[in-house]
DNA sequence: CTATTGACTAATTTTGCATTTCAGTCAAAC
DNA sequence: GTTTGACTGAAATGCAAAATTAGTCAATAG
């Protein structure tokens, strides 16, 4: 067992260092041999928790996804109203990819500019992820007879797609704007959205 | 006069001609010679109407912006309620962008690479004048009591930034999915917010 | 015996340089 | 007064040699 806590711990000291070299020089400038003598181990066992170097790219984004819905589910969990988690919802997933790249010098899109095809599948898939996430505290409003009664997927894809704008895909956090005003517009976003989905 | 007409329809026809080798070659490979000639006009001639290389892709994104622009006009226009106006206008904001750039084989970012800075600016300019034309709406739909009364203008941003992520800006429209699909999210967006404004 | 390594290779990228192409100008032609 | 296309410096391209790198695997370490 302290193998298998020990291999978890090198994989995510690769991502860690993958977010330092993806931030400072882009994908291309990264080098596996750069990693490696980063994370102070042999190139070749790079290869023993990766497949390839893109796979690295992609489970570093991976893994702020990973955490985005860590805390969705997190917030669903907690004791607020039904309204409240998917305000805080929307805020911690617009706020938290804010987060996790705001030290990038380029956007994820031009950053990842070689992967761009399986990097849109991925977001396909992350986004349908954290719809379900969505949809559960959708429909518990709804059995409260607090929300109008759609389709509770449909209507988590709505409030997600209404937010896709202010996340850093295409665009860096310089040019998105300030943290601040990001959370501001979430907020207003979020607050029209879920009147809408109060009004019977 | 005539040579006033004359000369609006020369410069009509050299956005039409870079509509067409942006299409097909990107900004890069189209190259001044190619659009005079096209155009059926001297190369010296180009340079009567637009200023630069960079000037006449950008006029030609104006150009998109402005028929948008136009359309969103004549439904504020239209003799339909302020809702079902807001409504069309969204559909229209997205659609007529959609179709704009339909036969695009990249996306705007990416065709128009190198001017990016520029074209961030306009496209926040863009929004503004947008914004502006919802915020009329909205406001007559104010007086009615039909919509609740926060700021017109802040209210009519959230519209458009949360249909913002359906355009067809950094992704092409491949990539943004069946223009059915389109304008089916775009409704439900539309419809989302449209409850949240009339909300009390 | 398994886990890790880094020298190795094929493929890709970079470099340096010669050649070509092109954006923008302006004197001449219309 | 308009329009033009030959001209120019700057930028892009092509190309071959050199350098770098992703991924492998036989050798090594534990």
């Amino acid at each position: 067992m302290k193998a298998a806590v020990q291999s978890i711990e090198v994989k995510e000291a690769i991502l860690d260092a993958t977010d330092r070299f993806l931030s400072n020089f882009g994908y291309k400038k990264m080098t596996i041999d750069d990693l490696a003598r980063e994370v102070g181990i042999g190139k070749g066992s790079i290869y023993l928790h990766f497949s390839s170097k893109e796979e690295i790219a992609l489970s570093h984004i991976d893994r702020i996804v990973e955490r985005v819905k860590e805390q969705l589910e997190a917030i669903a969990k907690s004791a607020v109203s039904d309204e409240e988690k998917l305000r805080q919802m929307l805020l911690a997933r617009v706020l938290l990819r804010f987060d996790s790249v705001q030290h990038y010098k380029q956007s994820l899109n031009d950053l990842l500019a070689g992967l761009r095809p399986k990097l849109l599948a991925r977001r396909k898939q992350y986004f349908a992820e954290e719809a379900e996430i969505f949809a559960k505290v959708i429909k518990e409003g709804q059995v409260k007879e607090e929300f109008q009664k759609e389709n509770a997927v449909k209507l988590a894809e709505i409030f997600l797609l209404a937010t896709n704008s202010l996340l850093p895909f295409s665009l860096t956090t310089q040019e998105l704007g300030e943290r601040r005003e990001i959370e501001e517009k979430t907020l207003r976003v979020a607050d029209l959205l879920l009147k809408g989905l109060k009004k019977v």
